[in-house]
DNA sequence: TAACCTACCAAACACTTGTTAGGGAAGGTT
DNA sequence: AACCTTCCCTAACAAGTGTTTGGTAGGTTA
């Protein structure tokens, strides 16, 4: 018999736990990981404190669970695209497409990402934080300069702070945008890459 | 004699008071406010946690310190370029501007602004974040449509997902941006307005 | 010198925190 | 009927939290 599994793994079922742990990535997202206390996502999952610690073996494990299950899903939908050959304009369009959709899906996941992966990605628990975001910054930064050689993208502008920009326009969005709403997913990323591409003013 | 004096506030000085807020904004930003404790704020002042109370009443109340006298500076800034009677490209650009010069004078601040100002608009005592917010909205989104009425701005996007999009863009630089870094205020104000107006992509 | 003020320390307080241990009810299996 | 599994509860724990109280060294004033 196999000994080396978690205690908390043992019988606890899967589909109840990405249960839980949806209504925990909700609590962290609108309260922020520290001011969220166990209690209250067990009081948002109708139990008592101790009770999640049949499912889970520690609340970091929680958050550690939401981050690398969004980041993984996150992974396969951009190799996916960094896979596809496409140009750097085509490549940046599927990017942003892609992460609309992400934030769609994850909302609480990237709102929580977004909050505390600075501060997390200190902890050797959340090193694959900053790898992540490494990878991203290579992907963006590679296409962003591919796109500069080629022409599409302005030469004149510092391409590190454009990396920025792009990036931070994408993922901010995750702070006000909710499912449902009068816009899809694909709806404001085409909007979002017609301002980042062409600009908010009047062409002369 | 005035006995409605906080009771915190009738001996400390000024100047000491500053310098607190300063290293407590410091340690806010970096570690967020929930899990930065009182004894941290001592340690990175040099003293032990309950020196800080002769100084101040509260943990929160340095906070609401740090955050209102933020905004205070702000909207003194805001309210002159408001009041210039500029048109609807020249005021975001001066808006843009003096936003990157706030980001530069209180960056600590504006990055604990905008971890926390979301569920502390909650508590009544930091209503003013929420007040504030409006006045944001209400003088960038009236320059936006101004805009898009006198034919210098686009008017077939959605046009509150331009002022989120292009209020986003300029807050968020708070969480990467360093003072002394090799671009100046004023500099990057210039590129990401070049950015959100013009766009990246090199026009046909 | 004596009284006073400023700015801090030392030590404790009540409370909240994440976590654990043991138990038990419900329902399925043998 | 006995047993097992799943899932949760009750009740407590030790550590850490923000805060208070009383004291005190050193400078300033009377």
């Amino acid at each position: 018999m196999p000994t080396n599994k978690k205690k908390t793994q043992v019988t606890a079922s899967p589909e109840r736990r990405r249960e839980l742990l949806g209504t925990a990535a909700e609590v962290f997202a609108a309260q922020g990981y520290n001011a969220t206390t166990v209690r209250k996502i067990a009081d948002a999952a109708g139990m008592l404190a101790g009770s999640l610690y049949y499912h889970f073996d520690s609340k970091e494990s929680m958050l550690d669970e939401i981050l690398s299950a969004f980041l993984t899903e996150l992974w396969e939908g951009y190799d996916t695209v960094l896979a596809a050959g496409l140009g750097p304009r085509e490549t940046i369009e599927a990017l942003v497409t892609e992460s609309f959709r992400e934030i769609d899906r994850h909302r609480a996941a990237v709102a929580i990402y977004q909050k505390e992966s600075r501060h997390l990605s200190a902890q050797p628990r959340f090193r694959y934080l900053s790898d992540s975001q490494q990878k991203f910054e290579k992907a963006w930064l590679g296409t962003l300069e591919r796109g500069v050689a080629a022409r599409v993208f302005r030469a004149d502008l510092d391409i590190r702070l454009t990396y920025r920009f792009v990036r931070d326009t994408v993922w901010v969005a995750a702070s006000w945008y909710r499912p449902g709403g009068q816009h899809s997913p694909e709806e404001i990323a085409r909007q979002y890459l017609s301002m980042v591409l062409d600009g908010i003013a009047v062409r002369g």
